[in-house]
DNA sequence: TTGAAAGCGCTAACAG
DNA sequence: CTGTTAGCGCTTTCAA
């Protein structure tokens, strides 16, 4: 059933069905009826892939993730899909998990302009591939991903001012021994925290001890990292009081490890988190944390995108998304 | 850039370029080179949309989930997008947050054919929508869904045996005194659970008693139900010595309510789940739990769904995945 | 082995 | 307001 058989049938011409499908001219309100009984009858639907070909688009936009099984970018994915199907196009999920061979042939999906733009929560194994990103024309936007050049506007949560509120709150209730748990710090966001943590452990006066500030080396599953953290910090004859750690995950491992070794949490040592994901308020005692606003950052993303589509070029190059620090039941008093 | 450009660049018709491009006549090694040339030099790529409108594809898939931030069907769509995307279909994904606005819009894009087919791991709210994804002639596969119809294979875990194996555990334990906690049965899956508890208790002469089973009759957040049926359990006179949940998180929300009220698990009471979400080993106690294998259900889905395309019309109607039950603190012996 | 030509289903001038 | 027509970029006969 094509636009054609719906003009026969209906006795008139092709374009005025395509007119009347698409508002773009008047159409008298006989001819209206007979397109309309036309269309019921032959049950047609006006095909989108010849559209598409007309209009040199494609009406998706595509989603660049590792791991759609992560919860923080499902959330993000979440507000990425909401509003990019509001405005009429469909999302094109991609996720990788960290498969060199799947990041190649995601940038040939762009390439071969299967869509308009891309929203792109990951950063690359291999290099090289930004660069073809950059050379293919499509628009693109960064989210969780720092700037890497000067076409893509990038929305990142303020990493070192999240740090610092979980910092100032631990303070506030009395904390001055204080340690950090973090996963290995592949991605500048996690090299920020550590870098603010450090800052302001020292503009403050606070204890700087290396063996409170653990930073694991190779990269494997988050919670088991927390957990393998959480014990040795455990075994040190001096114990913070508190601990940081880079992610809700790697704070989920350290209270297992800590619940587990007959620590109680928070009497006697206090954890907050980073990110915030649904687990965080699942654990009991349900943790502490900065709240990345994940949902909100994919939000954000894909209306930078939608405005270059439209042609407004004028979104800022790095948007700074204020984390909010969320008190639950993993943090207590001190003195 | 198009073929023709290249076809001009390399001095050579336009067919011979798409020829090469296809494999789908030999090309002589020089004309080869010429082309290959060519499109160095032009940076050239072709045009899916411009290909799919003459294939009468359009090389993706939909995936239909009510919600991705949800673990079970973030592990789906991982499922499904890698073995899409190994055969060269993008998905294009589709959460509704359960909203009936949008499963309209997700049936006009199969409707519109901007799919090759579909998964649906999804029950609509609006029932006469089943209708028009039927009469669309696109093929479909549901997954964790029961068949509506015998167009669509159907992948579902088989939820009877997931409860027994659950319940042999706990006997096998020593525990008779069993409860059952679920959220609102909305979906045959929800029912299939209660009722497989209800026979087995019943069948082995266990006590079945009417304050043990407690079914929430609103649909909210499901961590919440489980907290609330388990502080309402916790307020029994006389209280069983474990429960089963009809999901991870009725059982996450359970295992917070007995915590937070100086109820140990599994000390006091054993606490097993359903569906062996991320989350299920990473809560303290780390939940015993029945395992969906989602990931799989995911991949089977896809698999049925690719044969179809291929005209392979043979997989059976309805596939029972077998769960398997997952050993881990929640639980202890009785006597 | 290469090339000319006819569309795939739709949009958008343009003319009437 | 309605109709004619020329493509969008590619695939695929069919003939040379």
């Amino acid at each position: 059933m094509t636009m054609r058989d719906v003009a026969k049938e209906a006795g008139v011409a092709l374009s005025t069905v395509s007119h009347f499908l698409n508002g773009t001219a008047p159409v008298a309100p006989e001819t209206r009826k007979k397109i309309l009984e036309a269309i019921e009858r032959l049950n047609y639907r006006p095909d989108f892939t010849a559209r598409n070909l007309k209009r040199q688009k494609t009406s998706a936009l595509g989603l660049f993730i590792p791991d759609v099984t992560n919860p923080f970018y499902a959330e993000l994915a979440q507000g990425v899909t909401d509003v990019a199907q509001g405005a009429g196009y469909s999302v094109i999920l991609y996720a990788t998990s960290y498969k060199e061979k799947l990041e190649e042939s995601f940038v040939s999906l762009v390439e071969q302009h299967q869509v308009d733009g891309v929203v792109i929560a990951y950063s690359f194994i291999a290099e090289r591939l930004w660069g073809r990103l950059a050379s293919s024309g499509v628009p693109a936007v960064l989210v969780d991903v720092y700037p890497t050049n000067d076409l893509w506007p990038s929305v990142v949560v303020d990493n070192e001012k999240g740090v610092e509120k979980a910092l100032r709150y631990l303070v506030s209730l009395g904390h001055t021994d204080i340690g950090y748990l973090s996963e290995p710090p592949y991605v500048l966001s996690l090299v920020k925290r550590q870098r603010a943590f450090l800052s302001f452990m020292k503009r403050k006066g606070l204890p700087l001890r290396d063996e409170w500030v653990l930073v694991e080396k190779t990269q494997r599953n988050r919670v088991e990292i927390g957990f393998t953290l959480g014990k040795k910090l455990l075994k040190e004859k001096k114990r913070p009081t508190a601990v940081v750690a880079s992610s809700d995950l790697v704070a989920v491992g350290a209270l297992k490890a800590f619940l587990s070794s007959g620590v109680r949490v928070p009497e006697d040592i206090s954890v907050v988190g980073f990110d915030d994901i649904l687990l965080a308020s699942y654990v009991h005692p349900s943790l502490t944390t900065v709240r990345q606003p994940k949902y909100e950052m994919g939000r954000t993303g894909v209306e930078f995108l939608l405005q270059f589509l439209q042609g407004k070029n004028d979104c800022p190059p790095l948007t700074l998304i204020e984390p909010v620090l969320v008190e639950r039941d993993s943090c207590q008093g001190r003195g």
